[in-house]
DNA sequence: CCGGGCGGTCACATAGTTGTAACATTCTTG
DNA sequence: CAAGAATGTTACAACTATGTGACCGCCCGG
């Protein structure tokens, strides 16, 4: 799914059982003491969702959030404000800042899951969506699989997320070293050349079912997934 | 990105601390000791920001920015004071300089770093914005690709990085000189008559889309991006 | 144990890009 | 108007990034 969660929080205790708690669950997570340390994260790799901390040191997160929601780059990146309990006013004022919702401490690894899920629907329902369709192209998530038309496109499991990488983050170039990161996985060591041969291999089953241009070289950046010729 | 940042500081130690931590985050720095030799740098060439120490020999740095944001060439360029521990924001917020934020010693490296990109953002979106657009004329960072209408201008990796420099530095005449600075970087070794090479490669591309003028020959001083004819 | 799919790497081919020099043109100045 | 300087334009050869086919080792099911 590689849905990358961004969670700052300046408690280690709650920072590392909500990791522990997300990465079980399946997502990608970086971890961000305040909002400085969050604005280098993002610098390095822009996350699908912030998790963010209500009460922060330096930077409040409200302030926070507000910047984020100014910022070109951020601005689309959905926002959950992690509250202590209590306050009307508290999740008002989290509201006013651009968040798209607020979770209430203490809150269950559960519920926090449940609203994550709704809120990458919600705001970002290309990221989970269970089957993306980009002219007539279909990524079957659930049954990982990808169809034109009634055809099924044979691929490997490696071009498999390639594509569904580039299908949910379209229009946007990503270097070989992005793209390493995102798709193989930020741990394992592999050649920057090798995300070329992917590329050739994905390029060749589009191009097998009339997806000439999808997959664009942007020389000395990287590639990118693009509709427009 | 080519943000080019001029560091106002009589310390040298700090300087050089400073000087390292930001050109390790990609800025281009420009240093100068007081008022004066800030002075004769931004003569030479114009800071995209500004930072500021508070003790400076001579001029204070706030009387500085005083000056800096009543003069036309200077107003529009953000200002990062840079103030000792002990001395209250409030007070120093109290003389009213103009400055856009503050920075108290001691500060980290990531800290200055994030205030730099949060006050870019606020004051000079241009500089960092994904997509910037100028008579139709669409540059998106993101993507890597430079559109009209639903055109897109097919150029060299150098042609867009001049081009992205000069939407984002529009109505101001660079050298040749600068520009090898700012778009090749200062620290390559090329002829200044390269420049016009690229720049009418540069030329030929819009012209195709139907931009004659933004690109301005300044005879004996350099080119300059504008829209006005 | 064997065979096939898969993933990573390498080596070579190719296409795009870049800096420079040489020549042409335009502008400025006396 | 003529000379010199600045800029426009063209062509080209080196260079670099990318495309591509082949190979090899690994894992896994038969």
């Amino acid at each position: 799914m590689t849905v990358n969660i961004l969670l700052v929080e300046d408690e280690p205790a709650i920072q590392q059982m909500v990791a522990m708690a997300l990465r079980k669950a399946g997502y990608d997570m970086a971890m961000a003491g305040d909002a400085t340390e969050a604005q280098t994260q993002i610098a390095g790799q822009l996350p699908d969702l912030i998790l963010l901390d209500w009460m922060l040191p330096g930077i409040s997160g409200v302030e926070y959030a507000r910047q984020l929601k100014k910022s070109d780059l951020t601005r689309d990146v959905p926002i959950i404000m992690l509250t202590a309990r209590g306050e009307e006013s508290d999740k008002i004022r989290g509201f006013d800042s651009g968040a798209d919702d607020y979770v209430t401490k203490p809150f269950s690894p559960r519920e926090l899951v449940a609203r994550i899920n709704a809120v990458l629907r919600r705001a970002a329902p290309h990221v989970t969506a269970e089957v993306i369709e980009v002219g007539g192209l279909r990524l079957d998530a659930a049954g990982h699989r990808v169809t034109a038309g009634d055809e099924v496109l044979p691929m490997g499991p490696t071009e498999y997320r390639l594509l569904h990488f580039f299908m949910t983050h379209p229009e946007r170039v990503y270097s070989r070293g992005q793209l390493l990161d995102r798709v193989w996985g930020g741990d394992v060591y592999v050649e920057e050349r090798t995300v070329d041969v992917h590329i050739l291999r994905l390029r060749k089953v589009l191009a097998a079912h009339g997806y000439d241009c999808l997959i664009q070289t942007v020389r000395g950046a990287g590639y990118r997934f693009s509709m427009q010729a």
